[in-house]
DNA sequence: AGAAAACCTGACCAAATGGTCAAATCGAGC
DNA sequence: GCTCGATTTGACCATTTGGTCAGGTTTTCT
């Protein structure tokens, strides 16, 4: 019993914890699918089921939730960005960096939605993580596929453009993913045809850019 | 005189066209950039030098007018589709796809927000499209890049993830501009900078399935 | 010129929404 | 079992917004 108070005061209730924790995700599903101004306080509570009154206890505005969320998904968004370094090999590098992205969509998609529409609004919220975080997150990886086409190990190739189209298309099946299950005739990606996508989208970057794995083998699979 | 009067009897007046005209551009733009929920038929009407009531005499409600900006979209969606059937080589055809839908992106980027925006929220007006023209278009290019592999003329790919990468990435110039100008120093990409991005989405799908222009010289720019 | 049709707009309305508040309830420490 | 702070919530309010409308103005047709 003791321990048990003890470890709850730790800061915050246990109630209170599971009270942001439901409202954070109802939130994050509701930014996702309406947007910032479609989405409603009420809406949120409802999904989180409570009253909108108590929503508001814990998040005087709607304004400060949205921030909240932006900022868990801006957390996971450095995560995936670490994949990058884990390796100085441009083959081991993107590919860890292009299936974490491509997991992240997965199992993420309302982050990745809700961060498209910030960007798609010009960002009123995230312009400052825009311009100091991933901008300097940017310009070093870049430099990092500039030294690779330097030394020869990768074709030559802008390494922006590289690292938008990246971006573009990993981010594509969780924003997109809508299009995508009605093209595939309403249904979801099943998780062999997700891993199919995720494989076609390393080997057309490896490719593209000249990247081969050691043994070049690289066209040696064609019919 | 009498040959302008004959000339605005033509349906409708001149003055409706413009008008008319005026209120659908000042809607893409304002749809683009909040949603739709986040666009008020006042700001629009502001936007295209008009009182509320006006707009609404034009079109009757919100939903028909952004109807028929989505419609609008549509069609030079479709303009762009046609460009993949210019040529049965894959590198021509490729080439010119992409290309086009770059050009689109930058000559039409507001339109290209709405409909991500649709997509984002679940297409709540365009899911009929979705399931009728996009689906069997889509599928009938897929073909095409199936007759490819077939015949050795590229590597081995599946056409529908083939095509959501050159969508995302194509359409990820327009989308998400604001953060590719954010990661240019704050400036819009100049003519130069865009045209360098088009060559690098194009070559490195080329070079990502295999299709190589003839001389079989894809690799012979490297360092 | 004059009637009819089309067009324009300030004023207005009902519904939705973000946020407030006072009163009620709960829960831990004494 | 009583106190006091934390939590909960129904009722309420000010503002915004999509849409209406009556009356005025302009254009077209004869």
């Amino acid at each position: 019993m003791a321990a048990k108070q003890q470890a709850r005061q730790t800061q915050k209730s246990a109630a209170r914890a599971e009270n942001e924790r439901a409202i954070l995700a109802a939130a994050e599903e509701v930014f996702a699918e309406s947007g910032f101004r479609g989405a409603t306080t009420g809406m949120i509570a409802e999904r989180a089921g409570l009253p909108k009154a108590n929503l508001h206890y814990y998040f005087p505005t709607k304004e400060a939730l949205y921030r909240k969320v932006v900022e868990h998904i801006f957390t996971i968004w450095l995560d995936a960005a670490n994949s990058f370094d884990e390796n100085d090999d441009p083959v081991e590098a993107l590919t860890a960096y292009i299936s974490t992205k491509m997991d992240i969509s997965r199992a993420h998609p309302m982050g990745s939605k809700v961060w498209a529409n910030e960007i798609l609004h010009k960002a009123p919220v995230i312009q400052d993580y825009l311009e100091t975080t991933l901008r300097s997150w940017t310009s070093s990886r870049v430099a990092v596929i500039d030294r690779w086409v330097a030394e020869g190990r990768i074709a030559p190739v802008n390494g922006e453009y590289l690292l938008y189209m990246i971006w573009a298309t990993t981010q594509h099946y969780a924003d997109f993913n809508h299009q995508i299950d009605t093209l595939n005739g309403g249904a979801p990606l099943s998780d062999a045809q997700f891993e199919e996508a995720k494989q076609t989208v390393v080997r057309i970057v490896l490719a593209g850019i000249g990247a081969v794995p050691a043994a070049p083998g690289g066209e040696g699979s064609q019919a």
